[in-house]
DNA sequence: GCCGAAAACGTTACCGTTACCGTTTCCGGA
DNA sequence: TCCGGAAACGGTAACGGTAACGTTTTCGGC
């Protein structure tokens, strides 16, 4: 099984390796007929070229997606999506997959700086000390979270839902349905970022009725079952007077929903549960969960197109905000305590 | 930000490209007080080597893991496993996701005749078509998956867990408990394969207590939530007689638990649940489902083991069965019909 | 002091592809 | 008939590394 070249391909066709290179890279200048022989050698052959010399040749443009929390299925789902519509972007465009582990990170900084990576794409949010090494380096980024931080890059565009809007839908449904002293389980919010932005929409939706939110009912956990377990198992025996629960992520709802039970409470007879990212799952726990779904499609396609954007075209950095959906469903039921 | 090259570092350092070549690459003929230096030079530049270059000249190995069913979360957590043990291996190779999707599964296959790629790995099972398109290809391969047509294959090694032996326990505890009228949602078994393993160990144990199964109980169906919520639907509405379930995926029985609810039948009161593989989830279901757990990790690091084994030493290919381990849990009970 | 081996380092020819310049062929219009 | 230009195609120097091979230096042993 031999490895052809395109000098070999050039040889059975009798014509030059410029002209193999002309009809792999559907240039104008070929003849019908030489094209049509070239190109039938080429399948026949099973020909492919080698990329490294390609890439040598023409310096190809890798794209990193560096991810944190790949136990998370909304932060992966997103990451799939984001690689697979990257794979489709037409050319040279060679994606890399980094896990926010140290090394991993490390050599994609050093990659980076060396200008081999010429784009970055971020899921999920960044720990301060990235946050630090990505300063400084001059490379279009997008971020698919919002934070204060990394907003004020000067190539840095990002895509997120509207986080404050939705916080505050959250809240105005559990409101509406008599619930006040509803808990929050959050993430090591950092000022002005997603996180921060959905408690501060929740809290002003407090506010327009004149109500103040009880911040002691607030909780900071990982966004994963184990940890939405682990919390709200010790929170509910704390506070049995809370009657709802907003957990910023479907994960921590799902171990939430768990815990309740092994404690004995209903939900949402006794709990009313509302999670944040819409993964698969939500649909199809007992009870449904009631969640914001984000357009995880919608997101993937956009932020590969930012990023091209400012790569090819030198585009401006952009910002936007995307359409999240209050999906309305089992876990949350009018309040039944006062 | 300039990128430099080799050339570059070796000006700056006062030596040939060579001495710096050998420095990248640990080799000793390289005096110490020169080896210092170089890498400090290295160091401040954040001087990365160009990897199309190197591959170009070494020819780099690049191994592809081909996945169908990413939405299912045992076989995309097995692969990112697979990835990940992938990329600490030593040197030079270099990993692919290959979604078997048409097109992207065809350039895979044309660059494996090409010999680009050199070693394949296979997580989750083929249809036919796609085994025919690999019959003939010469590169080691690994299966995650028990099949006859491709243990037949004279450079393919297999690493799964022992279906039959699987199946045959989720029946004795299923019959243990008082269960005959076992349903079971099976996908498109192929004879030989690891399905038709599960499935035919599960009927041995019907037959070694005198009994026969009834294959009318048995359906298929692909392996997701959404699918296992509509078979379930409807065939536990034509035979309520039924009071259990086997679902050869979790996803399936997360389906089912849900579709039961629906129709207002309890688990494990009315209908007792044993799923396959021991995702996440399973753990924080309500009720927590009884399921036979893969060992994702072990799996993912002997599988790249076995496929490094073969294509550098040459290795004859094997056939492993790893341990699997029934999680007993809440989703199933004693029999209450007879 | 000389020899020879080993250590340390340099020269240079590739790896497979593309892109810059050519060169050749063909053809319509003056 | 000749000319100019477009279409089609070819020769060859890069791209940035690596490695085979050649050269110089060092140094211990006799």
């Amino acid at each position: 099984m031999k490895v052809y070249t395109i000098r070999d391909i050039a040889e059975m066709a009798g014509v030059s390796v410029t002209t193999v290179s002309r009809v792999l890279n559907h240039r104008p200048d070929v003849n019908q007929a030489t094209r049509k022989k070239v190109e039938e050698i080429i399948r026949d052959c099973h020909f492919v070229g080698n990329s490294n010399a390609r890439g040598l040749k023409q310096g190809n443009e890798v794209i990193g997606v560096v991810i944190r929390g790949r136990s998370n299925p909304f932060l992966s789902s997103l990451a799939e999506a984001i690689l697979d519509r990257a794979d489709t972007v037409p050319d040279n465009f060679v994606t890399e997959y980094i896990d926010e582990k140290d090394d991993e990170f490390q050599t994609a900084v050093r990659m980076t700086r060396q200008n081999h990576v010429k784009g970055l794409i971020f899921v999920g949010s960044l720990i301060d000390d990235r946050v630090r090494a990505i300063k400084g380096m001059d490379v279009p980024m997008v971020f698919t979270t919002v934070n204060a931080e990394t907003a004020a890059l000067p190539r840095a565009s990002s895509i997120a839902v509207d986080d404050r809007a939705m916080g505050r839908l959250v809240a105005e449904e559990l409101l509406s349905l008599g619930h006040t002293r509803i808990a929050v389980f959050g993430s090591n919010p950092v000022a002005g970022d997603s996180l921060a932005m959905r408690f501060s929409g929740f809290c002003e939706a407090f506010a327009e009725r004149g109500l103040t939110y009880d911040k002691t009912l607030y909780r900071e956990t990982r966004f994963s079952y184990d940890a939405g377990y682990e919390v709200a198992k010790v929170f509910f025996e704390e506070r049995p007077d809370a009657t709802a629960l907003f957990a910023m992520s479907d994960t921590v709802a799902v171990g939430a929903i768990r815990a309740l039970k092994d404690l004995g409470r209903s939900v949402p007879g006794d709990v009313s549960i509302v999670g944040f990212d819409g993964i698969d799952i939500s649909r199809f726990m007992v009870p449904r969960l009631t969640t914001v779904e984000q357009p995880v499609g919608e997101i993937a396609r956009r932020s590969v197109n930012l990023l091209l954007d400012m790569m090819e075209k030198r585009a401006a950095p952009r910002h936007i905000l995307v359409e999240a959906l209050f999906r309305k469903r089992e876990s949350i039921a009018q309040c039944s305590r006062t």
